[in-house]
RNA sequence: GGGGGUGUAGCUCAGUUGGUUAGAGCGAUCGCCUGUCACGCGAUAGGUCGCGGGUUCGAGUCCCGUCACUCCCGCCA
């Protein structure tokens, strides 16, 4: 017989009436009725019953057990009586009479409770993560985790991937997120950085010929923590492949999330078929370039109407003549909104630092009219040409807002999903995938109006690359491309640009010289001129994919060990400081700020 | 770096207009209980009210500062 188990804790049942048995695990519950005691085990896989009444000598030392200890009985299994059985147990047909037991893991008082729907600080929580890893939800949370990630190692594989690893300690690059760096001993002054993605090495995997290419890779960026963000490391599915075009990297991905969405959720997919939206209509339709799909609203401008001379809006008008724009969502049938709900929503606005959001709704007695605090203002051609724009219809309403193009797509957007949840016309019960695709390649930074990359550097503009007019540079789109899903952005991606000159050209337009790229992006450049093969890839985020499949808002939520916001771990205390000694042998000295 | 929220028993929280000895549930400890599955019943212990300062006859409560956690903005090619 095994030592410490013959079954786990979620296995026995009728079939094993009257075996002996073993089994391990911890005191989940204990109800003690003075002469009588019931022990719920529970282990990874369930819970089990067990029972035992006074006769027993040992019956003293169980009943004084703290729970969350480890022991292990040895029993038999008998047959609950009918109206004894616990329907909600999938052990809960039979019990196990105790006839032995051994301690195997003394449990202290615990700083919180286990066995609870209770919830607890986040503090207490990650000071303690192996006992709140004990609890249901985020223990199905993780082992969820780990089924997905299994999941796409097969699939990868059968679609031809090979998986490697890349290095954790590379060089630091000048684009994009702050570095991790790690100081080398061999070379005093110099540093590693830990990579914020294995970008170039995956373009080197493909210069090298593998053709396809995967990883579960670590990304680590020192950046601010969000909710959806763990401050420090997170995982990728990064994949690459060459001689392909962006809707080869489309089909393969497409493939991949249906299967893992149909696989892991009981929730409808919206698309299977993911709809390709550009980046220009998603700003004007969404007012973001993560639009939830699930959301029917959708934007419209309406700018035009405002420098109508029989529409009398005269503080949007005088915004517009200076440069600002108008944009509105329409509502099907609200004529019998309360005005509290329209209130509500204005005042919602001027809380996110918005002026308001402006809202009438359309009537028609004999004429055309719009009913609400600023429906006189416009006349009845102009509510005419604001239905044709927004396609509305009598009893619709709609609201609006001015500003200049980047607040007013902010809280256009903003709007639009608080309106939609109010409303309550998002279906929770589906998932709405999208395509973003034709980002530009460069934008204009707000603070110093230089010219950069919007995106990833390394991607290929579109069009005949003999005629692109560098002398617009923010009108060059790119072959790059995000996956969205109701609302969370779940990936970036491109075609890369393999073509040296090609490179030189557009850092030169980012403002990097030949050689400050020579020198910065040695490796791929390099490789780059020894004949590199047209490749493209995208790196999905698993953290993201597991927040949506688990249905949790928070990434910690699907996080095994997650730093706090202060991207401080509670449980191993780091960072945490090093001996003289170490930083000695690193050529390091500390300049501490007070 | 900036803004919001929270901080009272081991845990989750209540605490009125500033007024007696700061409460409840869970947990812990002790006792009773042979069919519970959130078992039940009784008792006991447990508090620098995050920390520091101020106003006041009197502060958990009001004011100022500060710290911690969290959410958001900036940031995240």
């Amino acid at each position: 017989m095994h030592k410490y188990r013959t079954h786990n804790c979620n296995e026995l049942n009728l079939k094993n009436n009257n075996e002996k048995i073993i089994l391990s695990g911890w005191v989940n519950k204990k109800r003690d009725h003075g002469n009588l005691l019931f022990i719920d085990l529970r282990d990874n896989y369930g819970l089990t019953q067990c029972v035992v009444d006074k006769n027993k000598n040992f019956f003293s030392k169980l009943e004084k057990l703290q729970l969350e200890t480890v022991i292990k009985i040895e029993g038999k299994v008998v047959e609950r009586s009918k109206d004894t059985i616990n329907s909600e147990l999938k052990t809960g047909q039979i019990e196990v009479k105790i006839e032995s037991f051994e301690i195997l893991g003394e449990c202290k008082e615990l700083p919180m409770p286990i066995f609870t729907d209770q919830e607890y600080s986040e503090e207490l929580r990650l000071k303690y993560r192996f006992l709140d890893l004990r609890r249901k939800k985020i223990h199905e949370n993780i082992i969820l985790r780990s089924k997905v990630i299994e999941f796409i190692r097969t699939e990868m594989t059968k679609y031809g991937f090979l998986e490697f690893q890349t290095p954790i300690l590379t060089s630091s690059s000048p684009e994009g997120a702050r570095d991790f760096l790690v100081p080398s001993r061999l070379n005093p002054g110099k540093f590693y950085a830990l990579p914020q993605a294995p970008q170039q090495f995956k373009q080197l995997i493909m210069v090298a010929g593998f053709d396809k290419y995967f990883q579960i890779a670590p990304c680590f960026r020192d950046e601010d923590a969000r909710a959806d963000r763990s401050p420090g490391e997170f995982y990728q599915l990064d994949l690459e492949m060459s001689f392909i075009e962006q809707e080869d990297v489309f089909e393969v991905v497409e493939k991949l999330f249906v299967n893992i969405f149909k696989k892991f959720s009981n929730k409808k997919l919206k698309y299977e078929k993911f709809p390709q939206i550009k980046y220009e209509d998603a700003m004007l339709y969404y007012g973001t370039d993560k639009p939830d799909l699930r959301n029917p609203l959708i934007i419209s401008d309406l700018t035009n109407v405002f420098k109508r001379d029989d529409v009398k809006f005269e503080i949007f008008k005088k915004l517009v003549n200076s440069g600002s724009l108008v944009r509105a969502i329409l509502t099907k049938n609200t004529k019998d909104k309360p005005r509290s709900f329209f209130d509500g929503i204005d005042k919602w606005a001027k809380e996110q630092g918005a002026s308001g959001l402006a809202y009438f709704t359309f009537e028609k007695n004999n004429n055309i009219s719009a009913k609400g605090p600023v429906g006189k203002l416009f006349s009845e051609e102009s509510l005419k040409e604001i239905m044709k724009i927004t396609k509305a219809e009598i009893g619709d309403s709609i609201f609006f807002s001015c500003g200049k193009i980047n607040d007013l797509e902010n809280i256009i957007s903003l709007a639009r999903d608080k309106i939609g949840k109010e409303l309550g016309i998002i279906n929770e019960d589906e998932f709405a995938f999208c395509w973003i695709v034709d980002y530009p390649m460069f934008e204009e930074d707000k603070s110093t109006k230089k010219i950069k990359f919007s995106h990833n550097p390394f991607s290929m503009p579109q069009g005949d690359i003999n005629k692109i007019d560098y002398n617009n540079p923010l009108n060059i789109k790119a072959y790059q491309y995000d996956i969205v899903c109701n609302g969370v952005e779940l990936s970036s991606g491109a075609i890369r640009n393999h073509i040296p000159e090609l490179m030189y050209k557009l850092f030169s337009i980012a403002g990097y010289e030949k050689n400050e790229v020579d020198q910065k992006f040695s490796g791929m450049i390099n490789a780059l001129s020894y004949g590199a093969p047209p490749h493209g890839g995208i790196a999905p985020g698993i953290d993201r994919i597991v927040m949506l499949l688990a249905n949790e808002k928070n990434i910690r939520e699907v996080t095994m060990f997650p730093m706090n916001q202060n991207a401080e771990d509670l449980m191993m205390n780091a960072p945490s400081e090093v001996s003289p000694n170490q930083l000695k042998e690193l050529n390091l000295a500390l300049n501490k700020k007070k």
